[in-house]
DNA sequence: TGTACATCAGTGAACGCGCGTTCACTGATGTAC
DNA sequence: TGTACATCAGTGAACGCGCGTTCACTGATGTAC
């Protein structure tokens, strides 16, 4: 999607051949993971024969590139998505302005469980060659920033650290972002322990422990809260 | 290695091959992935014709079975070292009995550093068929204990929460360890946090930031660090 | 409206490759008397 | 100590497969006059 103006038959054709070898490959990686993924398979599938498919991409990694620059920007629209739902949703009077983690929290892990490898061509094991080309950066910043803007300016404990003035001189990872140092930790924070929590469960390395990995998800995600405070209250 | 008792020299000549044949697949997978590695090629490394590791290997499953579980002893192995390593050092007279977390931490980390493919094969991506065998959960298991000597008996916040229940109830996880519940909490907690620091580092997903992975460690690790208290009292 | 031409989607054959795996066999190493 | 036999490591040929990719080509779709 997203293939920009088509206007001729023509073209309009073309973008819609080249969206349905995606889907059978997004297809392919769901059930067989990324490395299964072939060119003549997905052929085969459409009812094609194996070169026709050169007139759409100029080989495999070529699709796997668009795969990987897709799956990012389907996370950063869900992101955006989520955040202004909430932000509107809480327009009357209620708390903090902006959206909040909760929100973003739950339509990340929603994303991922809806194609666990979707996420991992993004998060998981890199193929030692491969690098990112450099547009795909600008996307992650996005992603960043839309988590920045959700973030409380004032976190929990907001005393600064050294990180903090580590993480001060190297804003570019979140787009030159205007957060305070704490705010900046605190989202690179929210976004490795929510990932940790959440790749060990996609992976299925909770299954054989028999408990509910939401419940682990959300004791994560219940530190981020700024209705509670960081020493959780309850008891049982 | 840990082939148990090899005593005739053909047995032991077994053995010997045996390992070199892993060795190779490493070497293999830490330069392309696990899933580039090839019997063939292994063979055609240590100067061997393709068929000859079939006196080795029933074939490809089986080695790569052989090297999960040998990535799983060989953490495991690190994790006990380094907390027996630690818990001899503090004999003399100093704080809390028994290791202390910030010495598995960077065990861990160093570990993984070590080999990241190592890392990923075992916390990576999960090929989508793949199960693993029931031995590997026992040392998944034996990892989680050490774990759990090393937790202060009384974690920082300890108030008992939902998710305390939860997992008082499917304590099977670490081998029945009989920890109260907020410590199992707080192993989990350990693990799942370190393991998003330390695989998105590893994933290569700071490169492109410029900052140092190191510090975000730290600072994860901090969290769980007795000594000081949970909110940081540094300042720049 | 029809004709001439250009564009382009898709085909089928072919190339070269490496893979996992089997099989019948050779030659060396160990064992038993 | 030497001889007969069994064990087993390793070979080379072969099978069948699917892969990515190229190339010259046909036939349909669009464009220009």
């Amino acid at each position: 999607m997203a293939e920009s103006g088509a206007t001729t038959p023509r073209e309009r054709y073309r973008a819609q051949v080249r969206t349905e070898i995606k889907d059978h490959a997004w297809e392919q990686i769901a059930t067989a993971g990324a490395s299964a993924l072939s060119l003549n398979a997905i052929a085969k599938r459409m009812g094609l024969s194996g070169p026709a498919l050169y007139r759409y991409y100029a080989g495999r990694d070529e699709l796997i590139t668009g795969l990987i620059k897709d799956a990012y920007r389907s996370l950063a629209d869900t992101f955006r998505q989520a955040s202004e739902a909430s932000d509107a949703s809480k327009a009357g009077a209620s708390s903090a302005p902006g959206p909040d983690l909760t929100t973003l929290a739950h339509a990340l892990r929603g994303w991922a469980l809806d194609d666990p490898q979707r996420y991992f061509l993004i998060y998981g094991t890199p193929v030692p060659g491969y690098h990112a080309p450099d547009d795909i950066t600008a996307i992650a910043q996005q992603i960043m920033a839309t988590l920045l803007d959700a973030c409380p300016v004032t976190p929990p404990d907001s005393a600064v650290t050294p990180l903090d003035a580590h993480l001060e001189d190297h804003r570019q990872w979140a787009g030159d972002h205007p957060a305070p140092p704490a705010t900046l930790r605190s989202a690179l924070t929210f976004w490795t322990r929510l990932h940790g929590v959440l790749s060990l469960e996609l992976a299925g390395h909770f299954t054989g422990m028999g408990f509910d990995p939401a419940l682990l998800f959300a004791a994560e995600l219940e530190e981020f809260s700024p209705s509670t405070p960081v020493g959780r209250t309850r008891s049982a």
